[in-house]
DNA sequence: TGGCGTGAGTCTACATTGTAGACTCACACC
DNA sequence: GGTGTGAGTCTACAATGTAGACTCACGCCA
């Protein structure tokens, strides 16, 4: 991935996964989603460290939480930047592409 | 993935391809399936290693050609095992459920 | 008021996956 | 027997994935 453009299985699911929580994407919630759609566990070390390279090329962006209501440390509000969400659509494209006509023998949990 | 049960993005690709040409999976094939399907270019030694990866994983296996009829040295003729397809699918699966609900957000090119 | 629990984030070190490009090899055709 | 072509191998390195220990801020409460 020398062009640094590419992103990873597990980056797929991260960018996934801030869309579908919208405007409430903090890490630990990130991290359940993935764990839940997955069936698996998700170290903080593994998230963390995505999210910050996500960041770095761009796909991503964070501010501190908007309101502070809650206790302990502010946490990240993350966000998919447009250039993420092409990034994205490419990457699933892929698969899309080489999935049509296989329905049958991917059969069940598509 | 010190589980050694993860597919990885291009391993994905590569077990789709593999499905998708169906009895006629030869490297080179697979190659150029994966290169239209995701418009960018596939190298022989990312190809290659990955495929060696994933039949150390078990995910694939491949026997000699069958039909000699070609020129050349005899080429490979691969197979996705069913750990393969049970790994595809899992895999497919973690995408699938975080895609559902963004259909709107992630527009075109799904 | 200082120890503790908790939730969030950081850091380090390493394993796995992705990639390019040069190299080898077998055969067919001059 | 040189050369072209298609297929496969090898090496070295870059990027991604992962775990686990560590830090930090705050509320709670003995």
């Amino acid at each position: 991935m020398p062009d640094g453009t590419s992103l990873g299985e597990f980056g797929q699911l991260v960018l996934l996964a801030i869309l579908h929580l919208d405007g409430a994407a903090y890490a630990p919630g990130i991290r359940t989603a993935i764990e839940q759609a997955g069936s698996r566990r998700v170290s903080r070390g593994a998230l963390y460290s995505t999210l910050d390279r996500l960041e770095t090329k761009r796909y991503l962006r964070w501010r501190p939480e908007s309101n502070p209501t809650r206790t302990g440390a502010p946490r990240r509000e993350f966000e998919v930047t447009p250039a993420g969400l092409t990034a994205l659509r490419r990457s699933l494209a892929a698969v899309h592409a080489l999935t049509v006509g296989l329905e049958r023998k991917l059969g069940p949990a598509r």
